[in-house]
DNA sequence: AGTTGACATGTCAGAAGTGGAAGGTCTACT
DNA sequence: AGTAGACCTTCCACTTCTGACATGTCAACT
């Protein structure tokens, strides 16, 4: 049975990278570095810990005050990582709600449509204003968290210019289907 | 209780389109039009056009040979569409799993990150040109579903280039990073 | 008459993910 | 001494999703 388990991964890749963190550690982690790329909740992190330990990934390296439980991975661990990697063959879901949405846009008005549309790339804008906000923000040093952590976030700005150029391009289309003045 | 359920929209909204249609119909109509935005499976559709039913949200309008059933949404449905479409702000779920991998690239070779980063770019390139063809081959009407199809299909074929030409600046970036000769 | 293959639905176990409640500790400030 | 707030983990109920397996019908071909 060959499953994914991503989130298996990133938590265990994350503890690589930090050579050792405890769950709460993960979580900030989690948001911090990998918001645009991976999210956990916290119960599922908690829980994959857990399984992670009792499957020899990952152990528990040293105990501190609050019940905390200071994590390391194993060098079983490491070497799932890489095995992960380099051997499994990355899976692509493509679930995208506002693709979806668009779908059936021809079930709304066309003024509705394109203000929904509108609405869309405006949003986009302005996540991209953020994040170039964000970007100039932070002090990317040479560590591999940084950057890939940069690396990702240019993922994350092409991405979105890409959407917001797709937006304005379907505006036209819309138009074209449906002209004012005809 | 604020629940999403997109997959249910999914159905309900392409059953709006078809007019009329068994879950063996939406199955094949999920491959092929909305390939690259949704994915169903069929235990899942099954299950959800029951769900629908129940809710009168959908009906059974003729009961064909080998079991068949073909529904067609209801009054109530199409407000349900509407109402969604409309009210229901998209929610983004950001997984990468190919992004995922990256943020861990540091824990192999070089060699190896550049070699995965390349096979990336290279199956992208796979793919962009087999869209490229499929596009050809389509008769793209004026229906609802051909028109929104071909805006799907054309942020497709955005959505990789920009991958691509991504992939290839990281190839740059880790060349910078690891100079071959230093 | 037999077989293949498209058509068609249903069910089930288990994995993955969500959201929230609950319970507790330590630090710093008032 | 009190309390707010950050720190830290566990558990639970529920929904969603995945991957099989099971079951059968009908049309076309050999």
């Amino acid at each position: 049975m060959l499953r994914n388990m991503s989130l298996r991964h990133a938590a265990l890749g994350l503890l690589v990278e930090m050579d050792g963190a405890s769950g709460y550690d993960l979580l900030k982690m989690f948001e911090i570095t990998m918001g645009n790329v991976w999210q956990a909740t916290q119960s599922q992190l908690y829980g994959e810990l857990n399984k992670l330990t009792a499957d020899g990934f990952i152990e528990v390296a040293s105990e501190g005050p609050r019940g905390r439980k200071e994590y390391r991975a194993t060098d079983a661990g490491r070497a799932e990582l890489r095995r992960w990697l380099l051997d499994v063959p990355p899976k692509f879901v493509r679930r995208d709600e506002v693709l979806l949405r668009l779908f059936f846009l021809g079930q709304v008005s066309p003024d509705e449509g394109a203000a929904f549309v509108r609405e869309q790339s405006a949003a986009l804008e302005k996540r991209l204003a953020d994040l170039g906000e964000l970007e100039g923000a932070i002090d990317w040093g040479d560590e591999n968290l940084s950057f890939y952590g940069r690396l990702a976030m240019e993922y994350g700005k092409r991405f979105m210019a890409m959407r917001r150029d797709w937006y304005e391009w379907v505006l036209e289309e819309l138009a074209k289907r449906d002209p004012k003045d005809g």
